[in-house]
DNA sequence: GTCTATACACAGATAGAC
DNA sequence: GTCTATCTGTGTATAGAC
């Protein structure tokens, strides 16, 4: 699998996204068209992002969102009810969608190596796709409430426990040797987390997401890599991996 | 070296870096006694730091401030013109006293192998001494001014140029073997942010300074080595490694 | 469903007393 | 050198017209 082939596999469009939010958030959205919201929450998610990448949240003035938006502030308020709600909601379904596209990739996958491989793959393909999402999150966790900040470090650790899982496995079949399982999931995240903090950097340097991908996984497995045998099985099982293909319709997300 | 070495060498005391700050400063600081401006300067220092890495820069207001350091807003305003310029002293700061460190221990060492060593560990080392300067500038480059961000960028991939200039000789050489020198770096540098940036994961699991500059230690020479003639040697010269000691004096920097 | 106009809380910053 | 009191702009949020 490479990028080109996850696009048009997950085609995770924005309107998407924002049916599922409208879903989720029927009671609280005053607005009840649900072309309208799509539209419109589309445009609010767009400009958000695009704002709070730019200068912060909590920098961001309803104002700066009204005039990005061409939307009036009282109109803002009918899709959310205060500033909060609307950084909740963004995070909220980044760390949903990101956990239910990663599972549904890793479990089509048999062999550790396989999974590993694709956990890597998936994480940084999703993270290209949604890159404002995932930047977004990260950086503006601070301003949370306790109890979402909650949320947002379960989220992170579940991830982490997600590529220890993998390594275990492939540590008791034999497949890899690794000293620290936490440490080396932790270093994992590190770097796929490095892809989309600074994307300013590899866009300059015109590195692509499959050489990124590439480079982690080599670095990867010549670390967990007990000697020949383990790494040749590796290389090898990297040309036979196939993916469910998962639902969706749509323009896809771009940025 | 390990950590408490290091801390003894390098004593950088809170003291220290507000005395430089002051003497960098002397024109805009109308305070004049510089025993009151170093105490006061510490206290502003810490202050906006502990609310800052906890809600934001941009979420802390002068009174939330004020508070913290018992100083009215009044007497705050005499340390700096605005609040953007308290932001700039504290980013300019951390670039100043990790750039001259690094390079300081860099510098004392002669071959490749013991300058990426000397080079992980002292950037780890340094980052845990002064976790929440690390981590304030990290997640404040966004509030900068454009002129500021672009320093600051300027500082990212300085240090990163330092790895990669490391791992050029060291590829020259003959001791390495590496396909991507900048992305080699590049990532080098992602784990090490990952230190300061997830220090809460890391202290909750124990997980020392020195636990993880091994770690990562490991990692990279595992990618980098070419057989096992390379491999002992660079294990090899962790032992025999010194440094010169650095100039400092009062109690160290904790939190 | 969206707009305009406005309430009112709080931000950063300063003047002048002490 | 520090404080208190206050200026003025901007923030989030809402009410009510259309």
């Amino acid at each position: 699998m490479d990028y080109v082939e996850f696009q048009k596999q997950v085609s995770l469009s924005k309107q998407d996204i924002c049916r599922e939010v409208y879903a989720d958030n029927r009671n609280s959205i005053r607005v009840k068209k649900e072309g309208t919201v799509v539209k419109n929450l589309e445009r609010i998610f767009d400009a958000t992002l695009k704002i709070s990448n730019k200068k912060g949240f909590q920098a961001m003035s309803m104002r700066d969102l009204s005039q990005e938006t061409n939307l009036s502030m009282g109109a803002l308020y009918s899709y959310f009810s205060s500033k909060e709600e609307l950084l909740e909601m963004l995070q909220h379904q980044h760390r949903t969608i990101t956990i239910r596209i990663l599972e549904a990739y890793i479990h089509a996958q048999k062999d550790p190596s396989g999974k590993l491989r694709i956990a890597i793959r998936t994480h940084l393909y999703l993270s290209e796709i949604m890159q404002p999402w995932f930047y977004f999150s990260y950086m503006e966790t601070k301003n949370l409430s306790k109890q979402q900040q909650e949320l947002a470090i379960a989220s992170e650790l579940y991830t982490e426990k997600i590529f220890s899982d993998i390594l275990n496995e492939g540590q008791i079949q034999g497949f890899f040797q690794i000293d620290d399982l936490q440490l080396t999931a932790s270093v994992i995240k590190a770097m796929l987390q490095d892809w989309y903090l600074k994307r300013w950097k590899y866009a300059k340097r015109k590195i692509s997401v499959d050489q990124y991908a590439r480079f982690v996984l080599d670095m990867v497995e010549a670390y967990i890599s007990d000697g020949k045998a383990s790494q040749k099985y590796i290389k090898f099982s990297e040309a036979k991996g196939t993916v469910n293909e998962l639902s969706g319709s749509g323009d896809t997300l771009s940025r």
